[in-house]
DNA sequence: GAACAACCTGGGAGAAAGCTGAGAATCGTG
DNA sequence: CACGATTCTCAGCTTTCTCCCAGGTTGTTC
């Protein structure tokens, strides 16, 4: 659990089951209480009935479009700071006008890394939440995610992004074991077609940066995953 | 978060919902504590029960104009500054909120920078906000608000107005990192059609104008956005 | 210690992101 | 209304990143 006794609310709404659950999935591991709804109608419902602290909405819904339903609940009188979910492909600048007001909007297909960075983010900055430090650290490895820098005993190091991400979600959970399976889903965007090899050349990648630089933090549980941790443990 | 511990109140009172979140939203960022009101009856009872520090007013309501009701809110005995908007081609509306005292005013579509830089200024001008200072540094790179004046080691360097407000955008979060998407909320007016790349154009701009004159300042981060910092960080 | 599975890592193709010069369109000003 | 300044688009180019593959290495099992 990386934010402990956490007792936010967020409700989900999206009308793609399987993706409403995985979201749901990833903020309730981040301790989050999350609700879901499939469509305008009962995400107003839910929005009224379980006062969330945020609100994570798929523009496109089956009843009702996401910025309909986001005037809906600011005339209700709620001032809930909503993500909003859109394609891809939509074209950038009807996006754009359209999101005015948002607090932030990501476009699908995204990683799960990504969404839950943004929902703190949101949330630190609607709710004043800025005791919550963006930095994470295991031994003299720091990584900040506001300016995105990573050090290595005050050495700074240059990562590409998914370097970044991939480290960061090793470091939110220091000691445990993930599997590639696990990094997978969590590091990589959700539609990623390929097998769980790309985690190898990643963490080979990591390795040459991170740990040419002084004790090796990154260990290898054999058939079970990867770790950080320190090397006599 | 750039002003900190601000609580100061203000009134946005404009009946286009998503205008008025984004604004809302752009100055509940600055550390305001924002109320919103899409028409005159509920602005006018909005002003006595918050008592705002300022009142952004867009001059064309439903039930009423801004100058009435701006001179209902003065002749109800409260002296609250008022930033008006007005659309583009309102010259007639300029004049005449000039006259009656508007303490300044924008017109439609604006930036975000812009709208907070003038919010900022009337608050420092009508309720001696003398503490804030007009003046944003980072290494021997200074910029000047009030004079719009732009150093680099002393010399004076020219930025044409969208070069100063990416500047100031920057400065105002150095060493944070800004995504091109961000840059473009807040820095060009938010009915701008085109993509990102503008922000590439402008960036490299500033380069020649700023790099050239020194150590570099601004940094890109691929895949990420780019950030005021010394080199060596 | 042979056979197998899991993992490591260099190489490289292709795509993506970013830089910048050139020029069209627009704005402001005398 | 003509001129320069400014804004914005676009295309060619460079740099960097992602991903896959293949051959090598390490660990496990029998």
């Amino acid at each position: 659990m990386t934010t402990a006794g956490n007792n936010r609310r967020v409700l989900v709404v999206d009308d793609e089951a399987n993706i409403a659950e995985l979201i749901a999935t990833a903020l309730r591991y981040e301790g989050f209480d999350v609700r879901t709804a499939a469509d305008g109608a009962s995400a107003l419902a839910a929005v009224r009935d379980l006062a969330p602290d945020l609100v994570v909405l798929d523009v496109m819904l089956p009843d009702t479009d996401g910025f309909e339903l986001q005037g809906r609940i600011r005339s209700a009188g709620q001032h809930v700071p909503v993500l909003f979910l859109t394609a891809r492909d939509a074209v950038e600048d009807r996006v754009r006008g359209l999101t005015l007001g948002a607090d932030d909007y990501m476009t699908k297909p995204f990683s799960l890394e990504e969404l839950v960075a943004r929902v703190h983010a949101v949330l630190r900055r609607t709710s004043g939440e800025s005791a919550v430090s963006h930095r994470l650290s295991f031994a003299d490895l720091e990584l900040d995610d506001e300016t995105r820098e990573v050090r290595r005993g005050g050495r700074r190091i240059q990562l590409s992004p998914t370097e970044f991400s991939l480290l960061r979600y090793l470091l939110l959970n220091s000691r445990k074991v993930l599997s590639k399976a696990q990094i997978l889903d969590h590091v990589w965007q959700y539609d990623f077609g390929g097998d769980g090899r790309i985690v190898e050349t990643y963490i080979s990648y990591l390795r040459k940066k991170i740990d040419s630089e002084g004790p090796a933090l990154i260990h290898t549980l054999r058939g079970v995953g990867y770790s950080v941790r320190m090397p006599e443990d």
